[in-house]
DNA sequence: GCATAAATTTGCGTGCACGCAAATTTGCGC
DNA sequence: GCGCAAATTTGCGTGCACGCAAATTTATGC
């Protein structure tokens, strides 16, 4: 069992994965315009009103599949980061790591969420789902000196992948409408890499905060 | 004439105005549950189609009365600050004063916003709307370096706010319930003040950076 | 097994956001 | 003043999010 009763968990996740799939497969079918909830719903073989009591719009069960549990896996990477290395190397390469690795396996939908407009913003929305992981795992770095600070510095980190994101979907979207199936690289790792660097000395000086307190 | 052909725009900010006045009245009148659109519509002498031209939620508009023009103000107060004193004291000076000002004016509107959850979620959203003005306030005292830099702070200034807010609206609400009509101040002025302080380093190191840029 | 409690799904109703195109209003040159 | 172009408002239609309560499914004590 993974947090309650097992079976009841079990099967929430896999309506929670059927949802994801027939979203985005309607969408890469027919064009993410032409799919109603309505039959993401049917395909998934839920009612259309169980459909939202997982995903709270249309575009989020889309990019979903895209998204995945990132949210997790940055929090992990963060965490099994030597503690040798500083705070802010282990935030920006957990967080480059993972945002590049996920670039091979929704190709096709990374394109498709590229073109829409709404699921560009759905897409964007999603580094909100960085901030408490990544809160946490801050927090257990700092060793729980001050919660406030994770807090912030979670939030700007996951402000500032936003920016890289929204950055790398504008310059994108002009670029690749020419020659048509250009993956849309327009080297996301360095793109986060310059977004991330001004928080840095912020990051740096909370590590240091933290070994000063932890020194007495 | 403001910025296009006056009476144009003149007019569209007095029906704004009416949606936003219209909006709090109502909603300090009946409770902000028996408020339709239409009723706002129909208060303000539009059409219904009307407001969502101007407002993309229900809960905008009334949250608008008590924000205003905050994002244009914090920016001016940003830029006003002298050159004397330094970026991260500009800002988060600048930033403090816009919030603690909004106090007195929308008392009542602002005991309103704690109440409804979904009202505190609109207001909580305004903090989207600092961004832009901030990024541009602090690209200019940055001397146009590197307009990356300005946005990421910018952003990260616009989280740690929405930090703060959160924090405020979570502890007032849960304090302000027994005694029914305790004003909810936590102190904002401080919390804003601590939950902005971990990003001082990367202000201050932003404004080094610049500084030895301009020096050559 | 079985009854009972708890959680999840479902149907229904309401209000809402928004695209679209027609109608109305405003600005500007003459 | 007058007509034309542009911007704004409006009505309409569609799809959607979500509260609520009944129905169904799942877990647990006995």
């Amino acid at each position: 069992m993974t947090s309650r009763t097992g079976l009841r968990e079990q099967k929430k996740q896999a309506t929670r994965e059927a949802l994801r799939a027939a979203a985005l497969r309607l969408a890469l079918e027919r064009g993410p315009d032409n799919v109603r909830v309505d039959d993401i719903a049917e395909a998934a073989g839920v009612s259309p009103r169980t459909y939202n009591n997982y995903f709270s719009s249309r575009e989020q069960a889309i990019v979903a599949a895209v998204t995945r549990e990132r949210e997790a896996r940055v929090a992990a990477a963060v965490a099994d980061r030597p503690d040798g290395v500083g705070l802010a190397d282990a935030v920006i390469e957990a967080i480059v790591d993972q945002y590049t690795a996920s670039d091979a396996p929704g190709r096709d939908a990374l394109l498709l969420i590229t073109t829409r407009p709404a699921l560009r913003d759905a897409f964007i929305d999603t580094t909100a789902a960085i901030e408490h992981p990544l809160t946490e795992a801050i927090a257990e770095r700092l060793g729980d000196g001050d919660p406030h600070t994770a807090r912030v510095l979670a939030a700007s980190v996951a402000a500032a992948v936003r920016v890289a994101l929204k950055q790398w979907l504008q310059t994108t979207a002009s670029s690749s409408t020419a020659s048509g199936l250009v993956v849309p690289s327009g080297s996301l790792p360095d793109l986060l890499h310059t977004t991330l660097a001004p928080l840095r000395p912020a990051l740096d000086a909370a590590e240091q905060r933290a070994l000063h307190h932890r020194h007495h």
